[in-house]
DNA sequence: GCCCTATTTGTTTTT
DNA sequence: CAAATAGGGC
């Protein structure tokens, strides 16, 4: 029955009997059905789970390690849990936690790259790494290709930079070294030659972008016996989920903690259960191979498979009209959802004459919704295939003050002063990391242009170094400024021995003149402001977050000592778990559980802000409608959903639509977007839309063929002359009665439709302090007013696109009171 | 070395 | 239409 010792380290007799039949009414098992329970109890081996969109899928996730833990089949050592975004991993670590009183340290759980860089810090001479390599992020990765790029005369033309970077993230996505990739013809030949130099350049600065991590620990385990048998024997239990999303490299990867290659044939040892759902495959664009599915259960001999096809979301007609859809795509595994609940109301499809109007609708839609049905805004989502589509929609919500929420855009530690403070750190941890040197010789300015930073390359490439061990070989004034640099960070360096993480960070902002550069600048404030985030956000990483997931660090009896895992079980609940596995003490700095090797917390702080960019600080908490492209939305749900610009071209996008593999792409992300909603689902297209500034108009989307009649209900467009639907006739010229001033306007007079723009505001009303809300970046805090008349300018910060001056000639600004 | 203007180029995105 | 970038001028 079970093939293989899958429990390793535990007796035979402790393998559950049969799937399905959990001996006692456990509480961690109950209110599952009848599917969840057989995938929560499935003995060892390996499984699929089909998981279809809101059947539970985390919760099966979840409770399965709960109950491997609590049953004793499994210690948290044995469990290796990999999502793909650290979103899901948090939300799985904090489910889990709340359903038993264990150490979750223990376990490893977490993204396929978080997972790759702890292997790789903890092995890192077995890999060639030294320990405080640092990671590139995709900037990060481009501004190094385009050195690289300008070093050795590539034409920029015929290679342009991003699709060099595309080139190597998919080569190493294939699992291809330089030497593994076929070189037809001769730009091929020059685009591995020059893959070959990145490699080169990467190792010598001591940096991994995200494919290296991915790759390196892959072959990490492949070329290493002994570090891959230890793994092998110590994950008796490997969880993946969405594993739809799985490139081939990571399928591969887990192949490796999974078993061995005998014989050219697969011999696993760990027990695997892969959860996925095929028809929200939605990422092949960016590598995705659903084909995974079908390979692992091929490759892994899977004996069970099991369909998660009750859905606890949806109504009826909404999910009648997901089943429909994706029915016309072929080779699918073979699911179909279904629900208790009823008919709930019909899934209404409008048609607008244009985006305007489409948007118009949608608004107008919403606030019914809020008003007569009592949905809370936050429950209500907007979602489109292409994030230009959501200004007219926010301009529509704005004039109405529906408050709204968009996701996407820049996030925390992509931020560019963040980003320059997170290089000055890289470079105390490791001075040959040029991308870092290269980001911060000049920033703040101290002299130090484009001429000097040229000789000093060439001067390192001659000698085959470092920026930082070329300085002294840089003549001159320029030399000399060059000099002032290093001995500043070495300085820094010396002085922040010692200190704690907060410390470090203070030091270096000060050190760095980042803070007093900022100063002084206009536009600083703000970036002070998020300067400040840093030491908050490097503070709680230490704290609560706590070296998280890699500590060991224990809670503490009254005298100090670490309790083990079994006391700590035992004080807080009697049927917990005996876990008796030995901890060690905890330190200061992070234990690798299996090494012993540390890691200081400054290095485990920049790693995390490469792995996690941190959210894209919009207005949350508030309750808004929430605007997301489709693909943002997954694993996302929400009481009412619109889906709008169901046009061709736009929904299926034209770039897709020409072969059939993108094509039933578009449709799962169709299905993705329509099983986001529980209660009312709302589609919409548009007779003609703005796109590229010029109209254009569009069929409606073949996908409006494929949902079952039945299940819609047409809604008509009012008949209007000119009325408050047609395009530029005043749909957005009724500005708000409420907390809302046109710019230039007092608060009473809005009720006449005043123009977007004020030509002359002799007395703008505007000062430093107040919010204005400006239609492309939404509302943000005036920092500063210069000029009169035409001339006016105002200094705006705006959370989502930082500050910018703006000429009130020009710019839309309206009061926010 | 910085700032301003002309040109170009427009999916989806996480790590 | 509008953001990002490249190149020219100071």
């Amino acid at each position: 029955m079970f093939p293989q010792d899958p429990f390793s380290g535990a007796p035979e007799a402790l393998v559950p009997p049969h799937a399905g039949a959990p001996s006692a009414a456990s509480p961690l098992l109950a209110n599952l059905n009848d599917e969840q329970l057989a995938a929560v109890t499935l003995p060892a081996g390996h499984a699929l789970i089909l998981a279809g969109a809101g059947s539970g899928k985390t919760r099966v996730l979840t409770t399965r390690i709960a109950w491997l833990l609590q049953n004793g089949y499994a210690t948290p050592g044995g469990i290796l849990a990999v999502t793909f975004t650290n979103k899901a991993a948090k939300e799985m670590v904090a489910r889990l936690s709340a359903m038993l009183p264990v150490n979750v340290r223990g376990m490893w759980i977490g993204t396929f790259h978080g997972l790759c860089n702890r292997l790789l810090r903890a092995h890192h001479k077995a890999a060639g790494l030294s320990q405080s390599f640092q990671i590139l992020d995709t900037q990060d990765q481009l501004s190094a290709i385009k050195r690289l790029c300008k070093q050795h005369n590539v034409d920029d033309e015929r290679f342009p930079p991003k699709q060099l970077a595309y080139f190597i993230a998919n080569c190493k996505e294939e699992g291809m070294r330089p030497g593994d990739v076929p070189t037809h013809d001769s730009d091929a030949r020059k685009k591995v030659e020059f893959y070959q130099l990145y490699e080169e350049q990467c190792q010598r600065e001591g940096v991994v972008d995200f494919g290296e991590l991915m790759l390196r620990s892959y072959e990490l385990l492949r070329d290493n016996d002994p570090i891959r048998e230890h793994y092998q024997r110590r994950f008796a239990h490997i969880l993946v989920d969405e594993f739809q999303d799985t490139n081939k490299l990571q399928y591969a990867w887990l192949k490796q903690l999974a078993g061995n290659e005998v014989n050219g044939r697969f011999e696993a040892r760990g027990s695997v259960i892969a959860v996925g759902d095929d028809d929200q495959s939605i990422y092949a664009f960016r590598g995705a191979r659903v084909g995974n599915m079908t390979d692992f259960v091929r490759e892994f001999d899977v004996q069970r498979q099991i369909k998660l096809e009750q859905n606890y979301r949806s109504y009826s007609n909404i999910l009648d009209s997901a089943n429909a859809l994706i029915s016309h795509n072929s080779r699918r595994l073979g699911k179909n959802l279904r629900t208790t609940q009823g008919a709930g109301e019909p899934v209404r499809v409008y048609e607008a004459s244009s985006d305007l109007a489409e948007a118009q609708w949608m608004v107008d839609e919403i606030k019914q919704l809020v008003k007569s049905d009592g949905f809370e805004r936050k429950e209500i989502a907007v979602l489109y295939r292409s994030n230009a589509q959501s200004r007219v929609i926010e301009s529509a919500l704005f004039n109405a003050s529906v408050p709204y929420r968009v996701y996407g855009g820049l996030r925390f530690f992509e931020r560019a002063e963040i980003k320059h403070a997170l290089a000055y750190l890289r470079l105390l941890e490791n001075p040959h990391d040029d991308t870092s040197f290269s980001r911060v010789v000049n920033f703040p300015p101290r002299g130090i242009g484009a001429r000097s930073i040229e000789v000093l390359q060439d001067a390192a490439r001659a000698a085959g170094c470092s920026l930082h061990d070329a300085v002294s070989a840089v003549p001159g004034k320029a030399g000399a400024n060059l000099g002032a640099f290093v001995a500043m960070v070495d300085v820094l360096r010396e002085q922040t021995q010692g200190l704690n993480l907060r410390g470090i960070i203070e030091q270096m902002l000060q050190s760095s003149g980042l803070v007093e550069h900022f100063r002084t600048e206009k536009e600083g404030a703000d970036r002070i402001e998020n300067l400040q985030e840093l030491v908050n956000a490097a503070e709680s990483f230490v704290t609560q977050e706590g070296f998280g997931r890699d500590a060991v660090a224990l809670p503490l009896d009254e005298h100090g000592t670490p309790l083990t895992q079994s006391a700590v079980s035992q004080g807080i609940d009697p049927n917990a778990p005996v876990l008796d596995e030995p901890l060690k003490p905890a330190v200061p700095g992070i234990v690798d559980i299996d090494t012993g090797e540390t890691l200081s917390p400054l290095a485990a702080f920049l790693s995390h802000a490469a792995l996690e960019a941190g959210d894209n600080q919009a207005q949350a908490g508030q309750d808004a409608v929430q605007l997301m492209t489709v693909h943002a939305s997954k694993g996302l749900e929400f009481d009412g959903v619109f889906i709008g610009g169901l046009e061709e071209g736009l929904f299926p996008h034209e770039n897709s639509a020409s072969d059939r593999d993108g094509l039933e792409e578009e449709r799962r992300l169709m299905y993705v977007a329509i099983t986001r909603a529980r209660k009312r689902l709302y589609l919409s297209h548009s007779q003609t839309r703005m796109l590229h500034g010029q109209t254009r108009s569009n069929p409606k989307s073949r996908f409006f063929d494929e949902l079952p009649e039945g299940a819609l209900k047409w809604i008509t467009p009012k008949q209007q002359g000119f009325g408050s639907y047609a395009p530029n006739s005043g749909a957005f010229s009724a500005y708000p009665s409420s907390a809302r001033g046109q710019f230039g306007f007092k608060s009473e007079t809005f009720a006449s439709p005043p123009v977007p723009v004020q030509k002359t505001a002799p007395s703008h009303g505007l000062r430093a302090g107040i919010n204005v809300f400006h239609t492309k970046f939404g509302e943000g805090k005036v920092l500063a007013i210069e000029g009169t008349g035409d001339d006016a300018r105002a200094q705006v910060n705006f959370p989502r696109h930082g500050t910018k001056w703006l000429a009130l000639s020009v710019a839309k600004l309206t009061v926010v009171e």
